[in-house]
DNA sequence: CGTACGTTTGACGTCCTTCAAGTTGGGTGG
DNA sequence: CCACCCAACTTGAAGGACGTCAAACGTACG
């Protein structure tokens, strides 16, 4: 049972990122532009022009980008409370597609609707600035991961990343989460090939580091598991309190 | 010859990314505010909190990652009239390093004085907001470019892209351009190793796309260039007036 | 209950790495 | 002006991580 549209959206508030003066106006302003989508459909596609700020409520939806004889990587993961497409403003065109993973519930707020909140003060920009930032900074690390790490090594700092991104936003406990990425996603994600991330999962496996069937991920060692990624989580920028969340600190 | 620190900063014009309105008050800022650095010195290591927004002026840095044991990955390249350190009021820490790779001018404007300016208007913060956009986009663009491009490609790409990036801001004549990354910096660009690089630049060469000497590179053919790399400037979100430049549209 | 999708397995090939040894060339000092 | 030096570049041989191809197996869902 993956991220359905409203079974686990009860647990975290997706407008906690916001800056406290907007949270009601954004809140009740997605309330009036709910939005669903199918799993495997595509939310944007490179070269759109961008009409709205996207916010996802509930599922997992992943960033893209596919050259033109159809290889894909998967460049971010999108979570529950992050925003898809806060480049209105600053971009004509989109550079890249974002599709669905599971099933998806968002909010999709008119450009128009937030220029309003946006004259109102500056705190709205600064946090899409920040938004922006911390994305540009997980994609640093990923051409690191993709440029630098070993299959092994790869697919355990994306275990970590994303179990971590997801403990902060309460949707991960003790020491398992959801997992709808098929080790085909997994491969578009580390520049593998599916037969060989199956073969490196049977090895994480076998190590002890990951538990991972049924769209399900637990991580009985963690401190192991973050080792073998030498995973260091500053990058994502996380509040200082979720910063401790099991042996992730 | 690489971009010394006065040669080539004639041709072109460091504030002309910047809105209208504070590209003189920035220039000004600047001039009181000049600093130089030697090649290969660092500018930022991560774990540094943010103090000053850099602007550089000549020469060319690079953003990188160093993972404990040593491996280091160029996350990206850094040219005259972009910003450095743009990050100041939405990070408290940075998460990676900046290394000069020529001799660097640049200007170190304190947090305060921009603060200032924000407050006469919000076109700042949108510039700095597109801004780290950019850098997303080109992040997520090498993020692909090293997961699943082959070795050949990847140099190509990266031949591609930065050049176009340097003919835009006028420091290209007809179809050359100064080169002062050394085979080490490719290497830990495209996530290959020196060795492989080597050979690579030989095989580009003996296919006529590139030529490459005395720290300067010249792309005979641009076209066929574009074309093995699969290279689509969208993600570098050029004015449109640049995107005409050579065979590069 | 069948079908489609995801996972697993095996054999084999290759792109890229590793290691180790030259060679070239720009810069510096005698 | 030549000798020297060091970094950058080049070359070869051998090995390994990962890819490709093809088939079989498991499992969720209509």
């Amino acid at each position: 049972m993956h991220g359905s549209a409203t079974s686990s959206s009860r647990s975290f508030d997706a407008f906690a990122r916001l800056p406290r003066q907007h949270r009601a106006a954004f809140e009740k302003l997605a309330r009036r532009h709910l939005r669903e989508l199918a799993p495997r459909r595509d939310l944007t596609r490179e070269g759109d022009r961008p009409s709205a700020i996207r916010l996802i409520l509930d599922g997992w939806a992943c960033r893209y980008k596919q050259l033109p004889d159809g290889r894909r990587q998967i460049v971010h993961i999108l979570l529950p409370g992050d925003f898809c497409d806060a480049c209105h403003f600053v971009a004509e065109r989109i550079d890249h597609s974002v599709g669905a993973i599971t099933r998806l519930a968002y909010a999709e707020i008119p450009a128009a609707e937030i220029e309003t909140l946006i004259t109102q003060g500056s705190e709205l920009l600064r946090t899409f600035w920040r938004n922006e930032m911390i994305e540009a900074a997980i994609a640093r690390e990923w051409t690191a991961n993709v440029g630098q790490r070993t299959a092994y090594e790869r697919l355990a700092h994306l275990f970590c990343e994303t179990f971590l991104r997801l403990a902060a936003i309460g949707l991960a406990e003790d020491a398992s989460c959801e997992w709808p990425l098929t080790q085909n996603d997994l491969a578009d994600a580390t520049g593998l090939t599916a037969v060989h991330v199956n073969r490196t999962l049977q090895e994480l496996r076998r190590e002890g580091l990951i538990e991972l069937r049924g769209r399900r991920l637990a991580l009985p060692d963690p401190a192991r598991l973050r080792q073998v990624a030498e995973f260091s989580p500053l990058y994502l920028h996380l509040p200082a309190e979720t910063q401790h969340l099991l042996a992730f600190r």
